[in-house]
DNA sequence: CGACATGGATAAACACCCCTTATGCGTCGG
DNA sequence: CCGACGCATAAGGGGTGTTTATCCATGTCG
């Protein structure tokens, strides 16, 4: 019922390709002697010799004969297996990240690495749901995390997750220009509740903010609110650094350079023990390098 | 080019099957932590996880999903062979025997054996060379030999090769009865050269026997020769034991019970390393059994 | 709601398998 | 006739894979 010992019968597979002990063991990496040991073992397993020793050669036996084609069919099906796997691990990378920094950063830049990498493909989870890296099938994570990550991950810092508010150049022009810190006090706030317009006040030294009467959007996603900010609907608290076209493009401005500190960052993490993966550290030196600016500039 | 380790292969698709390691460990015979490093050894070589660590189950992950069903499919293969060829082996008897043997009782005396183990196919090669039953892929010979053979073989002594003058009745009548080992001279001898008439008539106590002037008819085999005196061409010499049919039905008669000591003696051959397949087992009791009686006449 | 059962991960120590080294034997070729 | 080539065999050691023991997480049952 159960098989013989596979090791012995892989070495069985290459010498019925090479018809040679001698052989077989160059190509396995192995003695004449371990092949022949093997052999015999496999030939006692199966109860009738497999090989004719014929004096400088040896020549497959009717059982080995049988044997062979079918052995080397099953081989020959593991080893494309294997390879298209390895091909496959190799050539797709498979990120997880928050909502924002995927429609933000991510989808904007992504094309850069691909340019840079055309063999990797790059499929791009964005959940906000915190995906276990160390135990789901997934290859790096940006996350959004106060700390570098429990052990066993490797992390590397972004981006600090700090907040200035934006706002549409027309909105601002509708109160005259944002001069002060309070001004922006007379315009309507996305998300007011964030509790990051407090203490971006607070920084910014204006006294009696409240969110209380403020209508509450929930717009939960940066990149939603963005837009809705784009749109003049009012002004919201976004990082700067996931909005820089926008800001440079003039769709958003950003009236104070004062930043409230979050105290969060954007981190790229993924496991240990893969850190010497090649897709990875393509990856990783990519993106640090592609955000280097954003970590400058603050 | 290279695969993984067979053993974690082999551990990956017991685990595939199961979907649970702690099951596949038991169809294993062994632990579950066994299994546990065989397929951690396996997601490393892969670089990916190939099951997704469930509470209290496993999953297969995309890139096992992919490899699972190839693998399996080559493990099935492979079965098959393996069991296609123990059942080939172990029904299939091989016997390479002497053509004299073969002939005349083997022949008769073969359907005997099938009867009694239906399930076993015999195959008999009558040559008359000596082959090489340590290396080639023979289970039993029958060879007529001086002593015991080489070491590494088991051999039983099946009958002797003495030899006694046979000839056909008629044959006998025409010079009105065969009396006395003299009479014999009378005749034409099948094979007069062959060394058994000089020692036969030297037991028998007639001097001056000689081959010369006689024909030689080659017929070197026994059952030929056997052939040739039930057709009354001469008076040849013969093992009795092996004509004890056409001796009963008094197609061929022998004169005198004095036989001439041959000195060499029907085996039954095997290597000793297989001494203990059933097949061989099963032949080599039936056969001893079969021809007791030849043993015992002697 | 807490104790238990289940299933997998992990660490350390050990056992055994398998490989290597060394040698022998038989045959072929110069 | 000697060396080359190829497989068989014995002895011995190293390394891989196993077991044992423990931990941890989760789901279940009283």
């Amino acid at each position: 019922m159960s098989l013989p010992p596979l090791s012995a019968i892989r070495v069985f597979e290459a010498v019925t390709r090479h018809l040679s002990f001698t052989r077989a063991g160059e190509e396995l990496g192995m003695t004449q002697a371990a092949v022949s040991y093997q052999i015999k073992l496999l030939e006692e397993r199966v109860g009738a010799p497999l090989f004719l020793r014929k004096p400088r050669q040896i020549a497959l036996s009717e059982v080995g004969a049988s044997l062979a084609p079918q052995v080397q069919q099953a081989f020959e099906i593991m080893r494309e297996a294997f390879a298209d796997t390895r091909g496959e691990v190799d050539r797709l990378l498979s990120i997880t990240t928050v909502p924002t920094f995927a429609s933000q950063w991510l989808a904007q830049n992504l094309g850069l690495f691909q340019i840079d990498h055309p063999e990797i493909a790059v499929r791009v989870d964005s959940t906000s749901d915190m995906v276990d890296l160390l135990n789901d099938e997934c290859d790096i994570g940006i996350r959004t995390l106060a700390a570098p990550p429990e052990k066993g991950l490797v992390s590397h810092m972004l981006v600090k997750a700090d907040f200035t508010p934006l706002l549409s150049p027309a909105l601002a022009e509708s109160i005259g220009g944002v001069k002060e810190p309070a001004d922006l006090l007379k315009l309507p706030m996305l998300d007011p509740q964030d509790e990051w317009w407090a203490l971006w006040f607070e920084v910014a030294g204006v006294p009696g903010f409240s969110a209380e009467g403020r209508p509450m959007s929930m717009l939960n996603w940066q990149s939603l609110l963005g837009t809705a900010a784009m749109a003049g609907r009012g002004v919201t608290m976004l990082t700067p650094a996931l909005f820089r076209d926008e800001i440079a493009s003039g769709r958003l401005i950003q009236p104070f350079p004062l930043l409230a500190p979050a105290g969060r960052a954007y981190y790229l993490v993924y496991p240990e023990s893969r850190r010497n993966a090649p897709k990875i550290k393509m990856f990783r030196d990519w993106m640090l390098e592609a955000t280097a600016f954003m970590r400058a500039e603050s």
